[in-house]
This record gives structure tokens, C-alpha cells and sequence, in this order.
DNA sequence: ACTTAAGTGGGGATTAGTGGGGGAAAGTGG
DNA sequence: CCACTTTCCCCCACTAATCCCCACTTAAGT
């Protein structure tokens, strides 16, 4: 289960060390494959260790695609989908298109999301989560009723 | 179950030793292991025995996240949940993206909240608490009806 | 005042992260 | 089908962060 955030860098050839706490798990689990995919929401990338992105997978396959918002949902995830395999120095290459979409410039940080990671420009992340932490001061979820349940 | 605050100060390699008085009960409960994280509406941080963070987690982890509080919830909480270990000398070494986050300088408070501990940036704590006395002194909870069951 | 425990600080070894060169492989165009 | 370009992967070197240990200071209890 991967969880917190890392700070890190990516280089001039698009790769990217995944931090050594991470990896047994990756290469254990998931004989060091990754998929790379985009997210559907927000400008950033979604990172899962082969097994992990299988089940996503099985999901996404079993929707009805001719229900529009399904169809829409498949083409983001899948349709961006890249397999990536962790070198010798533990690091994958993170593809053009895929670096392009989420603008990611030298750094970025790592999130932990427990199945998957989300990878983020540096600078959009401190922006996005100041204002996530802005709407939860002014939100405080009682319309929400899953949200309302829980305690902290 | 722990309680009340204490003064302590953070070294510059970012190692803070947590109270003796508490480390008893994260060692047996726990076996060392701590999680700290962020707070999703202030700018502190949450530290919890790793037993108590569990229990979290797993509501978090039950949220259903297409929607996009639960979302961003999971990415504020989650996101920045660091695995800490009791070092053989009873500290813990907070992350510097943390450190960061809730603008930590050498003078901290620790606050005893049951199954967690609140970490503030001394300075702030004591501008923060003014603030919610104020707030309290101007308003008798008439309208939220949890708190006006409360008798102290 | 002495003894013990708790808190604080720092040196040094080890490991992780970063960046660049060279060679292999794949893709492109003539 | 061959030559050329580009991409990517492996290896090595350097830098930065973290861990482990020891020592000193401060506080507490007998």
C-alpha cells in the first residue's frame, strides 16, 4: 500500500527514480511492470504496478461502452495507458505525450494513493492543494453523506 | 488514548523526539511505527500510532472516488501519510515536504487528541487558539445542534 | 548531592537520487 | 535493402539525504 508524497526530479530523457521504499513492492508484486496512464479529472498521471492497474482494468472492460460517459472514461484511461518496466536503477521512462499532458517540468512529486500514485508538476500540486484545503475550511461535508461519516 | 500539550523542539535534520511518557503505549500498540500527515483543514500536522492510522485509512480508503471530494480528501490525507519509525533514541524524523507544509521552525506544541496527536508550529498554535476562543466567545452553538447538546 | 532517565546535538558511514556518456536497438527515409 | 537518425537502456560517477551511534546537557527522583 502506498502512501505519502515525494519530491522529485525527472531528467532531460523523461525518467524517473521511483523511491527505493516503493520498488520491493513494485518488483515483488508486479515483476516490475508499471502502467502509466492520465487521470480523467485533473492534469496529472496515474502510476500502478501491473497487478494493481489489472484490476482497473477488468473494470473499465466490463462497463457498457454504449453508454457515452463510459466510452469517454475508457478512452482517457485506457487509450493512455503506456507499460512502463523499472531499469537497473529503479527508474521508468515516463512517455512524451504522457509528460507533455500534465506539463511536467524538472520537478514533481509523488503521491501515495494506496494502489496507485499520483504524479504531479511540482508547482500545480501546491497550487491545487492549497485550494482543496481552502474548499474543505469552507465545506464542512454535512451534505456529504459518505464524507459525513467519517472520522479522523 | 493520549492527552494534553506539550512544548518541543524539532532539531535541523528535522528528528523530533516524541514525549517518553507516550512511547510506551506506540511501541506495544504499534510497534514503533507512526504516521504523519497533514491536516485537510489547517496548516499542521496529524501524527497517529500506526494501529489508530489503520482505522483511518480503511474509511478513507472505502470512499468512493469518482466523487470528487472524497477525492481530494483521499489525496490531502493520504497523499501526505508518512511512515515514521521510533528511533532507538525515541524520535521520529518528519519529512521535510511536511516540515514545509506546516511551517515548522525549531519551537513546536504537540496536542493530545485520543487517537492522534496535533504538531503546530509553536507560533501559530498560539495565534490559532486566540482565534478560536474569540470565534467561540461570539457564538453560543445555538445553531448546530451536536454541540448544543454538549454540557461541559 | 548523587543517580538515573530524558532530551539534544553532531560525526561518519551507508544508501538513495541525479545526471551524463556510450552502445544497442528501433524507427525513418532514400 | 542499406544508411542514417533517434530513442532508449546500461553503466559509471557524483551529490545529497538518511541512519546509526556516541556524547553531552538538562531535568527528575531518591
Amino acid at each position: 500500500m502506498f502512501r505519502g508524497i515525494n519530491n522529485l526530479n525527472i531528467d532531460m530523457k523523461g525518467r524517473l527514480a521511483i523511491p527505493s521504499k516503493y520498488r520491493g513492492a513494485v518488483i515483488s508484486e508486479s515483476a516490475s511492470q508499471i502502467i502509466v496512464t492520465i487521470d480523467h479529472t485533473d492534469k496529472c498521471l496515474l502510476v500502478y504496478p501491473m497487478a494493481d492497474w489489472l484490476l482497473v482494468e477488468k473494470q473499465l472492460n466490463s462497463l457498457n461502452n454504449m453508454n457515452r460517459r463510459a466510452r469517454n472514461v475508457q478512452r482517457l484511461l485506457l487509450g493512455h495507458a503506456a507499460e512502463c518496466e523499472l531499469d537497473s536503477q529503479g527508474r521508468i521512462l515516463v512517455p512524451a505525450p504522457l509528460r507533455n499532458f500534465a506539463g511536467l517540468k524538472k520537478k514533481l512529486v509523488l503521491v501515495g494513493q494506496l494502489n496507485k500514485f499520483e504524479l504531479w508538476d511540482a508547482e500545480q500540486w501546491i497550487i491545487q492543494r492549497d485550494s482543496w484545503i481552502v474548499e474543505a475550511q469552507e465545506d464542512d461535508f454535512d451534505n456529504d453523506e459518505a464524507l459525513a461519516q467519517v472520522s479522523i
